[in-house]
RNA sequence: GGGAGAAUUCCCGAGUGGCCAAAGGGGGCAGACUGUAAAUCUGUUGUCAACGACUUCGGUGGUUCGAAUCCACCUUCUCCCA
């Protein structure tokens, strides 16, 4: 089975410009392909997961990945999709950011010995000349068909879409063009809702090339060729984008979500979504998922579990995946392993009279982010102590009740919450 | 450049002088049911020293016993004409 059949077999591919090309490069060639990350935060998330899964799949294929960092696009924003004008970053955040971002892929592919490159759109892009980029590229570019562009729609109904965000295009199309001309760069992969963006570069490489080739009079060379294929965007079961919660995104950086929160997400996944994310978001085999993909009602968590652990093990490493396992075993079965559970420690200074009450401790612990939400939580049968559940808003954990170093608060069904002195 | 309109709590969106911490929906959280699932039902959803008090309706001032609501200026956005 080749690249190819792999990845479509794990439901990876959305569209491609052209099949029998994308096939025949994929199984029987060397690609040199790219995918660019905007830098729009200081961490990955599962969104960018995916492509990194797509890169690492590829290049264990034989093939030659490049990380495209947007330190040049990311200080326009891409309007694909966004319906308010995106924040602005300062060139700070964004180098920043790409330094947060090179740090997490280079532990998930294989940046050694120029197995993968990393480069990044700024080195060409700050220093452009806007008379020469409009003259030399803009040429190729017609209005009426990029308005045309799925992803411009949303921008264009609703709230405007500003000259600004329109040249995301052109940019996102001249960085295929750079890595072509310079890596022989042939393909471009990205998330489905990049594809006006990838056809924008590939025509773009098209066009010039035919133009070269009538002022020289030279054939039109082989890595013009250019084409691009989409993946599916990792949706659950309701068409809503995964890898989102209500605290924000679900990040690959420990200290942002960490591996317990995370192991906890895909642990809880809904059944109709287990068997797509094995297939995206882990290496095993294909007969593996799908001998889990014929388990049956509360069989399912089996293949809940398998998932949970094969996501976090990739991200956070083995180690912390068994840490993260261990602990919601415990924690939902029998046992009280606590060994592994989100802790919070207080201070003497945060006891009075030799006690704390429960509500600080929930805003202190981030369980509730205030006291009035921690009031309506014990009102509402939420909190539990110890496996006791606090009936009395004003109730009182004293010092006898650290008598073995510390508490367990639960907040609803699924939230454990450690509290040492 | 000229004219019209809009800004409300996490989001959408009611509210045009006191009955407004502000309808309704979405989302969130909690409870019941369950399989750490989904669906469904119930409660809840500004803050706090909590049958009360305090701070919110783009910003700053003003009118009034009393303003999300009226006035002035400012900011931002949308629309129409040029």
């Amino acid at each position: 089975m080749g690249v190819f059949e792999e990845l479509n077999a794990r439901g990876l591919i959305a569209q491609m410009t052209n099949e029998e090309q994308v096939k025949d490069l994929l199984n029987n060639k060397r690609a040199i392909f790219y995918i660019g990350f905007d830098p729009t935060a200081d961490s990955l998330h599962v969104g960018h997961f995916v492509q990194i899964m797509v890169m690492s799949h590829m290049q264990k294929a034989g093939h030659l990945p490049i990380a495209l960092f947007g330190g040049g696009t990311g200080r326009i924003g891409d309007p694909t999709g966004k319906t308010d004008l995106r924040k602005v970053l300062t060139d700070e955040e964004i180098e920043h950011n790409i330094e947060c971002f090179q740090k997490q892929m280079s532990g998930l592919v294989d940046f050694s010995d120029g197995k993968a490159l990393m480069v990044n759109n700024a080195d060409w892009l700050l220093n452009l000349n806007y008379i020469n980029f409009i003259k030399e590229i803009g040429v190729y570019f017609t209005v009426n068909k990029m308005l045309a562009a799925e992803c411009y729609k949303q921008r264009m109904e609703r709230g405007g879409l500003t000259f600004f965000e329109l040249n995301y295009m052109l940019m996102q199309s001249y960085d295929f063009y750079i890595l072509n001309k310079k890596y022989g760069c042939t393909l471009q992969l990205g998330g489905d809702d990049q594809w006006s963006n990838i056809i924008g570069g590939v025509e773009l490489i098209r066009r010039i090339a035919v133009k070269e080739s009538e002022e020289t009079g030279n054939p039109i060379p082989e890595t013009a060729q250019a084409c691009g294929m989409t993946f599916t965007l990792l949706t659950n079961s309701e068409g809503k984008k995964m890898g989102k919660t209500e605290k924000g995104a679900v990040w690959l950086d420990p200290n942002k979500t960490s591996p317990y929160e995370f192991y906890q997400y895909w642990r809880n996944v809904g059944d109709a979504d287990v068997i797509r994310c094995l297939k995206i978001l882990t290496f095993l085999p294909m007969e593996e998922i799908n001998e889990l993909a014929k388990l049956k009602d509360s069989e399912i968590n089996k293949a809940k579990e398998v998932l949970a652990f094969e996501v976090t093990k990739l991200i956070h490493g083995e180690t912390e995946a068994i840490k993260a396992q261990d602990a919601a075993k415990a924690l939902f079965g029998a046992g009280s392993d606590t060994e592994n559970m989100p802790t919070t420690v207080i201070s003497e200074s945060d006891f009075t009279d030799g006690a704390v009450s429960v509500l600080d401790l929930l805003v202190l612990t981030k369980l509730a982010p205030s006291k009035s939400e921690a009031r309506r939580l014990v009102i509402q049968g939420g909190i539990s102590v110890d496996d006791e559940k606090v009936t009395d808003v004003n109730a009182k954990i004293d010092n006898n009740c650290f008598s073995n170093g510390y508490i367990v608060l639960k907040k609803g069904k699924k939230i454990f919450h450690k509290v040492t002195k």
